[in-house]
DNA sequence: TCTGGGGTCCTAGGACCC
DNA sequence: TCTGGGGTCCTAGGACCC
């Protein structure tokens, strides 16, 4: 039995190698994924483009501000999907026990694979030499004898390199880490550890449980306890369905008045609609989003009996979950989520005659906006605004 | 040059039912 | 006449992840 069966592989700075494949021109400089309005944040950046601080989740304007030569290139997300297929299928021609995370990591349990290879760390080796040549990417992998050490494995390994933390070496890799470094360990939790003096993995370990419990809530407090001492019961379980879909805009300029929010809602549920119809879903519980110029966020929601996947129903919801919501000040985001999904089974005969009408036109639209981007049709409302104002930032999300 | 977009999970209170 | 507890569902907000 191997000891250490759990991989985590993690593709380094995804988006910007995506971006490379096809442009030589940004191999070897400073360039991230990101935003490019005024309100553009970076979703990935390269290797150069750290070395002078650029981060994740960083305005735009500050990586330029730190990295004047920085090449920001606006994201293709179709594109990172593609790539991300190609990337899945390299994993489950492994082993079928793959469980993404996101676009770009997942975990591989490679028990399975014992007569086969010599060692996990062998697997890990032949995945990374696979993503290299198809689809040609660098990616990091940890080895480990459960998932979250796995996970700081493969942090530890970046970038394009494998780590291997065997099972009795395991607490000596992990106490001396921050206890950011956990899973679930964020700024909220950290504040909340450091009031308790801590600083290190190790100090979360000499804790009791219930100090844990205490401070930050009953679930995360007992996983704090348990990963502290390298316990990690979950298992490796392949992908299921999503369990909620939503679309959400941050605006280059506010939004005032309920009249632009309005018109604004029925674009996210045209855009939301499509995503449930190509998903094949049903949502039963629609909610809003809307955050002001002051960051503060609310969310309105309602249960439905049935489930919708229609842009009019959509609609509907929308404007009656909006009504609940004071517009007198501007509007910086608005959202339109999809929670309580089901397949949608949908047999057209049970609908009467114009509601199909209307779902033919949602599934017409929906065919569209995939080939062509969202801002390929339009409902006439948003016309005259679009034309006044130009179509905004490009969209490419498909 | 304030803070994206798409998700998951948890908490806490209230409604409602048995 | 007053007092239960448990379970489930819904809503709002928040923490956290990539």
């Amino acid at each position: 039995m191997w000891t250490e069966p759990i991989l985590h592989v993690d593709m380094d700075s995804f988006y910007v190698e995506v971006e490379r494949l096809e442009r030589p021109d940004l191999r070897g400089r400073a360039v991230a994924v990101g935003g490019t309005g005024p309100r553009g944040v970076i979703a990935s950046a390269s290797y150069e483009a750290r070395v002078h601080g650029v981060r994740s989740a960083q305005p735009t304007a500050t990586a330029l501000r730190l990295c004047p030569g920085l090449k920001v290139v606006p994201p293709s997300h179709g594109r990172y999907a593609e790539v991300s297929e190609r990337v899945f299928e390299v994993f489950r021609s492994f082993t079928p026990l793959v469980e993404g995370l996101s676009l770009d990591e997942a975990f591989l349990d490679v028990s399975g694979l014992r007569l086969h290879y010599e060692s996990p760390v062998a697997v890990g080796e032949a995945v990374r030499t696979r993503l290299r040549e198809d689809p040609g990417l660098p990616a990091s992998v940890g080895v480990a004898s459960v998932k979250f050490l796995a996970k700081l494995a493969s942090e530890a390994a970046k970038p394009d390199g494998l780590r291997h933390v065997p099972l009795d070496e395991q607490l000596r890799f992990l106490h001396p880490l921050p206890a950011s470094a956990l899973w679930g360990v964020g700024p909220a939790t950290q504040a909340a550890l450091a009031r308790l003096g801590v600083e290190t993995v190790g100090d979360i370990a000499a804790l009791p449980e219930r100090t844990l419990v205490a401070a930050v809530g009953a679930a995360a407090g007992r996983q704090l306890h348990d990963l502290s001492h390298g316990r990690d019961e979950r298992s490796v379980t392949p992908d299921g369905d999503a369990k909620s879909i939503s679309v959400e805009e941050t605006y280059d300029s506010d939004l005032i008045g309920r009249d632009v929010v309005e018109s604004a809602l029925l674009a996210h549920a045209q855009r939301l609609s499509g995503r449930l119809r190509r998903a094949g879903l049903d949502s039963r519980t629609i909610s809003l989003k809307v955050r002001f110029p002051d960051f503060q966020t609310v969310t309105r929601s309602q249960t439905l009996a049935g489930g919708i996947d229609g842009s009019r129903e959509l609609y509907k919801v929308a404007l009656e979950l909006a009504a609940g919501v004071d517009f007198s000040q501007p509007v910086r985001l608005l959202g339109l989520g999809a929670g309580s999904l089901q397949r949608s089974d949908r047999p057209s005969q049970l609908r009467i005659d114009s509601e199909q009408g209307w779902e033919k036109m949602d599934d017409a639209v929906a065919g569209i906006r995939e080939r062509f981007g969202d801002q390929a049709v339009n409902p006439a409302r948003l016309g005259a605004r679009l034309k006044r104002e130009g179509p905004g930032k490009k969209n490419p999300d498909a």
